[in-house]
RNA sequence: CGGGGCGUAGCGCAGCCUGGUUAGCGCGCCUGCCUUGGGAGCAGGAGGCCGUAGGUUCGAAUCCUACCGCCCCGACCA
């Protein structure tokens, strides 16, 4: 492509509405323009981008057996009703009625669609398995767009559904598409993990994430540096260390308190560690209050506490809704005698003589017990990990890091199936239900994330595999028809060779060519000019790693050829 | 939705507090000259319902009210 004639709109400063550097740099380098809040068009070069992951996800997925198809984005309401999701989605389901006042929505996802095909096309079990995948514009009506392309209201995903006769073989399917993915996201450049994750409003019993490490990821993920276990903070599974009970059971007693709310302060207050204090935190779960009862130095895992209570939204109570719901002030509140919901921390359920609020300003209790001076309605666990635990699997050490969420693979069973009463026959004649997997990706999300993890403070440095053009002929030749014909001879040559080039042919500055070449992220640049001129040599420079080759026209695209086609081939 | 902030030329901003001529600056854009290995220089030029609506006032970008839009922090998720 010719740089003239490109619509390639760079700039030299960054619109105020950019926080992250992915966001930022693919607005200056004029990947994406922002039609409205988490909108964007895709330029051409973002397109371009956009592609190159689009192809390798299609490859791969190609590779492991599954079939594209595309699926509609309007869809009628009543699949959704169908599978209760049309009032469990939430408002990120953005519906709308069409001119005959039918019910409709845009598709934020895809079970009900594929699921209703599955039922209508597939009758026997020689179909099985299949793995069907679309790569399509999904909207969801996100509470809050923000980052660019890392999480807009509409954008480009890659869905995959299996359809499997049995659990055993949807496992397999799954164990396919995992190690799809990891292909996937090798080969795109990147460096990620994939951790054990909370399947949430998609449903299903079993989920993998795969995450590109980088530090504005929205999501912290738990390492372990000893064994292979890795899982989102939301899900990570905290291990009960057994504690020795030495003391008998004290009496309970009821101390003062005055002005002590906060842990901290009632810890300093009594002289006591925050571990020896139980908290009770009021959450309100679809609206209701309950309480929850973790250790005085936890945090309370919010993701843990509704899938514990099943339910659809879990926040956190304010102040007054504490008071409305118990008569007891934030700070005083304790699970002894009061009238509430309560659930407990597994944690909290081996503690012994631990302090809690005493339902009364100003007083707290000491000597308590969970069982002899209240009961819960359940103990699970409830509080967020923290690099202190014990990796659940090996028991070494845990790290955390944060993550951005590219990937998802899920285990679904046949919750969709039979909803949606979509079955097959089996070898022995018996209707069944479709054992169901389904697997995203963010394709759009993907760009992003490549470049949250491939910049300097010049711009973006694309990884061969995802550059929308693996060469930029930077052409200094001015006037000077010999260099000018020389820059020309190369784009050909190089296109002929197979290669994605843009030529610098603009009428600008040498200094103003570099700084574009540098902030578009293109992993090789050739300049023609002075040098060639002088003694017929051209120079290849390395965005990564700055490294600089003079070689005549002919090693030029010898050198090129070899060091982009060793980075396509994996 | 809760909390914070912002809407003035294509982009980045000043002006607003303390109302008063023709609304400025940098970048970009157009014309010409000049320059050509890291975002040059000179000269000329185009481009503004000051987010929208209402109010206060002799007079509003500036003060007041409402609405709309956008950004950031929390709940959502590929």
């Amino acid at each position: 492509m010719r740089y003239s004639q490109t619509l390639l709109p760079t700039l030299k400063e960054t619109p105020a509405e950019a926080e992250v550097i992915s966001h930022r740099l693919m607005l200056r380098a004029g990947f994406i323009r922002k039609l409205t809040a988490g909108v964007y068009t895709y330029m051409p070069i973002g397109l371009a981008a956009i592609r190159k992951v689009e192809n390798i996800v299609r490859e791969e997925m190609n590779r492991a057996g599954a079939q594209e198809l595309l699926m509609p984005m309007v869809q009628p309401a009543d699949l959704w009703v169908e599978t209760g999701r049309y009032e469990k989605y939430g408002p990120e389901l953005l519906r709308f009625r069409d001119r005959h006042d039918r019910e409709s929505c845009l598709g934020p996802t895809h079970e009900e669609v594929i699921t209703d095909i599955a039922r209508k096309e597939l009758h026997s079990y020689r179909n099985l398995p299949i793995n069907l995948y679309q790569i399509q514009t999904k909207f969801r009506d996100e509470i809050r767009p923000r980052f660019g392309l890392m999480r807009g209201r509409e954008f480009i995903m890659k869905d995959a559904y299996s359809f499997d006769v049995s659990d055993e073989a949807a496992g397999l399917s799954y164990q396919k598409m995992f190690d799809a993915y990891k292909r996937i996201f090798t080969r795109c450049g990147l460096s990620f993990r994939a951790v054990q994750a909370d399947s949430g409003a998609i449903g299903g019993s079993f989920s993998h994430e795969f995450m590109v490490l980088a530090d504005t990821g929205e999501d912290t993920i738990v390492v372990c540096k000893n064994c292979e276990y890795a899982a989102n903070m939301e899900k990570a599974v905290v291990k009960l260390v057994p504690v020795n009970h030495e003391a008998a059971p004290g009496q309970m007693e009821k101390i003062e308190t005055p002005g002590k709310r906060k842990v901290d302060a009632v810890c300093d207050f009594l002289g006591i560690e925050p571990r020896q204090l139980v908290k009770t935190m009021v959450f309100k779960a679809d609206g209701k209050p309950v309480g929850v009862l973790v250790r005085g130095d936890r945090e309370v895992e919010e993701v843990k506490l509704k899938n514990l209570l099943g339910a659809a939204d879990i926040e956190l109570a304010d102040d007054k809704e504490v008071f409305d719901a118990t008569g007891v002030p934030t700070g005083y509140l304790g699970p002894v005698g009061v009238d509430l919901r309560i659930v407990a921390d597994q944690e909290v359920a081996a503690m012994q003589n631990f302090y809690v609020g005493g339902n009364e300003k100003n007083y707290h209790l000491k000597n308590v017990n969970l069982g002899r001076d209240f009961q819960v309605e359940a103990v699970a666990d409830l509080r967020q990990i923290t690099t202190d635990d014990p990796c659940p699997e090996c028991g070494g050490k845990l790290e955390t890091t944060e993550g951005i969420e590219v990937g998802h693979v899920f285990k679904l069973g046949t919750g969709y199936s039979e909803s949606m009463n979509a079955t097959f026959q089996d070898k022995d004649g018996q209707s069944k239900h479709f054992v169901m997997g389904c697997y995203g990706i963010g394709v759009s999300r993907i760009v992003a994330a490549a470049i949250e993890q491939n910049h300097d403070d010049k711009g973006i440095i694309f990884p061969v595999p995802l550059a929308p053009y693996t060469v930029i002929i930077v052409n200094l030749g001015g006037s000077d028809e010999t260099i000018n014909s020389a820059a020309e001879k190369l784009y050909q040559d190089l296109m002929a060779a197979g290669l994605e080039v843009l030529l610098d042919d603009r009428d600008e500055r040498p200094g103003f060519k570099f700084k574009d070449a540098d902030l578009l992220g293109i992993p090789y640049r050739v300049t023609v000019g002075k040098s060639f001129k002088e003694n017929g040599m051209m120079e290849i420079k390395h965005r990564r790693d700055g490294v600089v080759e003079e070689l005549t026209p002919e090693d030029t695209i010898g050198r090129l050829k070899t060091a982009i086609f060793a980075q396509l081939t994996n």
